[in-house]
RNA sequence: CGGGGUGUAGCGUAGUUUGGUAGCGCGCAGCGUUCGGGACGCUGAGGUCGCAGGUUCAAAUCCUGUCACCCCGACCA
């Protein structure tokens, strides 16, 4: 295609997709790096994005009665190391603060890599009575995973995320908010980030450090691998034992609460970027883009075409959110640019289109354009918002769909992972040696037991013991 | 942490083999002509050649060390 040549900037995903996905977050300006190894900065159009989600989700976590808190950003080593699993999983990757000014500290701090422990801390000195429950606590911070190998938004030293904490009388009300939890991300990828997920349990070996369950939202990238994009667990009452997090009954009698966490972070941007994108760069789905229309005006200079550009941006401005690129770049320049950014919907308008009283829109995800009067542009702008919005999702999910296969041997599972990169669903004894082994021979890991159950056969993929659990396999991120 | 690669103007790079005035394209600034898929002309600004040592009359180039980033692997909510 002619439009793709114009645009060297970008390594095409069939050459290499990693370049690709590090040109396109560079092109579109999400991010540039720092100096500081592994920690990336979040230009305006990265943030704008991650502010989108953050209002989205907010509004979504509130509707089912959580409340934003925030907490300190350093936990003493004592405390971290309460609960054994938890700080044995985070230790490898925890920061430490040693020293104040300079004298050295008493006892070290580290920098929050999750803030459980936080969270535990706080229940176990304002909870005492069942009246006091649940408790429904949020925050929106950053976290701080010292990381061998780092990647834009996919893994950074540090992050911004969201960390949930509830505490629950009973286990049951704990088992249905981190069910519940689960849900609302994944509505969210769905509905807003047009990204289908997999809602499904991780196995023993995958879940949190400490948690009694863990379940995830698994997604499929554009070049088959999977992306663990959000997670909510189940604790039980293990953590509060550790902690001591103890409340009076109705019957007077002392009983640990039951806990939940669930965390979602701006990995899930890389997910929007490497579902979505495409040769010319970014597609963001209309629901968070930042900017849903860029006008470019043609033959600007020229007498009212600004001024009817200003009036088409005013027309629009009540139903989304509108650009006018009046830079004294040419229109080429502006199409491709904004392409590279993933605005949705552009509107062409110059001499011969405002004779006409007519505008050319024209979709980021097809790149088809259709001429509109512009009586009704605002409908039009409208309904092409939705539909791109729609079709992003349908596209996407014809993606994972076809490249979902599944297998019943080895054999099978080795060649199509290797031939064809995607989810399997193969089937699992639940035997950890046979995850392993998986594992060693095709790099993929298990991604989750889903919700949505198949019987595929009855024998396990691996040993060919008496079958369980289907499983999603994968190789991921 | 292992393997590989790369560091020269904001970006992309030539020059390194064989030491000898740092060059080109894009971008940037000014002026003019342009404008329906990255326009063009003229003028101009911009460089501690990643950093530190060493060899030499002379180092982007050779030697030693070091740092950063990218890719693959291992590890990893």
């Amino acid at each position: 295609m002619a439009k793709e040549k114009l645009v060297t900037a970008i390594t095409s995903m069939e050459d290499d997709f990693a370049q690709w996905y590090t040109d396109v977050v560079k092109k579109a300006e999400l991010i540039d790096y720092s100096s500081v190894r592994g920690c990336m900065i979040l230009r305006p159009n990265g943030y704008a994005i991650w502010e989108n989600i953050q209002k989205e989700l907010d509004r979504r976590f509130k509707e089912t009665g959580v409340e934003n808190v925030y907490m300190p950003m350093f936990i003493p080593e004592s405390l971290l190391q309460r609960e054994k699993d938890h700080v044995e999983g985070f230790a490898p990757e925890v920061a430490w603060v040693t020293h104040g000014g300079n004298e050295k500290l008493q006892e070290r701090l580290c920098v929050r890599p999750t803030s459980e422990t936080l969270f535990c801390d706080l229940y176990s000195n304002i909870v005492q009575s069942y009246r006091d429950l649940p408790k429904l606590y949020n925050q929106w911070c950053s976290v701080v995973r010292w990381e061998k190998t780092t990647r834009p938004f996919l893994r950074s030293m540090e992050f911004l995320w969201q960390e949930g904490h509830t505490a629950h009388a009973t286990a049951e009300e704990a088992e249905e908010r981190t069910i519940q939890m689960l849900n609302v991300y994944a509505d969210f990828c769905e509905q807003v980030l047009a990204i289908p997920m997999i809602k499904g349990r991780k196995s023993d070996k995958e879940k949190f450090a400490g948690a009694h369950a863990t379940y995830t939202i698994e997604a499929l990238m554009h070049d088959g691998k999977a992306l663990q994009s959000g997670t909510s667990h189940n604790f039980g009452d293990g953590f509060a034992r550790a902690f001591d997090i103890q409340y009076t009954d109705k019957d007077n009698k002392l009983q640990y609460v039951h806990q939940t966490s669930w965390g979602l972070s701006t990995r899930i941007i890389g997910a929007v970027i490497m579902v979505h994108g495409d040769n010319s760069g970014l597609v963001l789905p209309p629901r968070i883009a930042p900017t849903q229309v860029v006008i470019v005006p043609v033959m600007q200079q020229k007498e009212g075409v600004l001024e009817k550009a200003n009036e088409v941006k005013e027309k629009l401005s009540s139903v989304a959110s509108v650009m006018l690129d009046d830079s004294d770049k040419s229109p080429g320049w502006k199409f491709s640019e904004h392409e590279m950014r993933g605005i949705p919907v552009r509107v062409e308008l110059g001499p011969r289109d405002i004779a006409n009283n007519q505008a050319v829109l024209a979709r980021r995800d097809t790149g088809e354009k259709v001429t509109v009067s512009l009586d009704n542009i605002a409908e039009e702008v409208t309904k092409l918002l939705d539909d791109i919005q729609n079709s992003l999702l349908e596209k996407a999910r014809k993606h994972r769909d076809a490249h979902t296969y599944t297998a019943t041997s080895m054999e099978e599972f080795e060649k199509t992972i290797k031939e064809t990169p995607g989810f399997i669903k193969a089937m699992w004894c639940g035997d950890e040696a046979c995850e392993l082994e998986i594992k060693e021979k095709t790099g993929a890991t298990s991604r989750c037991m889903p919700f949505e159950q198949e019987e595929i056969s009855d024998k396990c993929v691996c040993c060919g013991k008496k079958a369980k659990t289907m499983v999603y396999w994968g190789k991921a991120y």
